[in-house]
DNA sequence: TTTTAATGTAGTAAATATTCTACATGCTTC
DNA sequence: GAAGCATGTAGAATATTTACTACATTAAAA
């Protein structure tokens, strides 16, 4: 007999994994929480066998309240979903302990497979997000992405998060274009980015810009 | 008995809707897809009674899918549902024909009294929406930037903001790539912006994607 | 001290995006 | 109810960007 706890702020996501999870683990416990403070809270009072938590809660994020988790039990499989497919978050996830990360769409399709996978003590990982993670493996765990960028490319990073074309960039620091975009495609590489309001993003959140 | 047509491509979603219906309707009968094109496809062939019908779905967005169901079929309710708390799509959304918006958080509390609501050819406002809907009545009021976009520009917006470029986009709205063009042009010039980078800040403060 | 890997730099060809123009429709406005 | 603007839609020509490749130079590793 299994026991699941289920940690999604949405009420029919909740109830839709439910249903789903009972009809493979007919006997299994399934637990629901809506937060991460009720989540830690029941952690710490019930014995659970696997988690499945969502990336996006309120209040505290379903990786901070991770980071807690895993430090208080660091055994405890904890499969994180997500509504973004990008696995750009995947590899923050698993480095902060995960035992897993699902996009909501194929969540219907690997759960059950997650599951037996981290009962295990494994980690559940789909072959792009293993591929992903061999990469960035291999290259510093804990430095920040843009760590990785040489100087150049950090100029041509701020340049392009700011919004400025290839073209310009290459007249502003004298350099032709398809070397700004050689350094472009290196940037992407390295940072595992796909485009640049990727970039913008990742800058405004780390207040490079 | 009643129909409901579920529209949503996450199958968990459908799955605790239909859930959640069933609780409260044990006879009615649910139907689930999971894209625009099936949605108009069921609305056609099939009759039903409401659609609540996701904002976000992959190829047409669900406003684009709205505006064709109800061009054929202008009784039929539709309940949009997003994501998003956020009530900036809500106005767009009424303006659009649907009979009401409901954000995922509060769906299960508001479910029922909604489609009761709009099974009768009224419209289900919450108080928030309510408020905003006064708010644009009042032509003083600061009219945010992204209100002045039409509802393509819209959906083309957003797209851009969050990193696609307007080839994908033209694909995914089974539009002509020049088209999309032609919008971004729209967009920069109504908006006053000049890169996508600048969608993006903006979009993101706005907390629109 | 070789050997290897990272960095700075571009060119060519292929893929994408933008501009400008155009046209049909639907709503306002006068 | 005609005139005019906003909207949804593209095509052709043009401009920009990207992919792939290449080659010094330097730094790191074996």
């Amino acid at each position: 007999m299994i026991r699941i706890l289920i940690a999604d702020d949405h009420a029919i996501v909740r109830k839709g994994l439910k249903q789903l999870l009972l009809e493979h683990y007919p006997t299994a416990v399934i637990g629901e929480v809506a937060d991460a403070e009720t989540l830690i809270h029941s952690v710490v009072t019930d014995k659970w066998d696997v988690v499945i938590c969502d990336m996006s809660m309120p209040g505290r994020s379903g990786l901070d309240a991770l980071h807690q988790l895993k430090q208080s039990f660091p055994k405890l499989p904890v499969l994180i979903m997500s509504m973004y497919p990008e696995d750009q978050y995947a590899l923050r996830v698993l480095k902060a302990g995960a035992s897993g990360y699902l996009g909501k769409e194929t969540i219907h399709d690997d759960i059950v497979k997650a599951i037996e996978t981290v009962r295990l003590g494994k980690k559940f990982i789909t072959p792009a997000i293993a591929e992903k993670l061999a990469d960035a493996f291999d290259a510093g765990s804990t430095r920040q992405l843009y760590e990785n960028l040489s100087d150049r490319e950090f100029d041509v990073f701020r340049l392009l998060a700011t919004g400025k074309s290839v073209s310009e960039i290459g007249e502003q620091l004298s350099l032709s274009t398809t070397t700004v975009s050689t350094y472009r495609t290196r940037i992407m590489d390295k940072m595992n980015m796909r485009s640049n309001a990727d970039l913008t993003r990742y800058a405004l959140e780390k207040k490079l810009i």
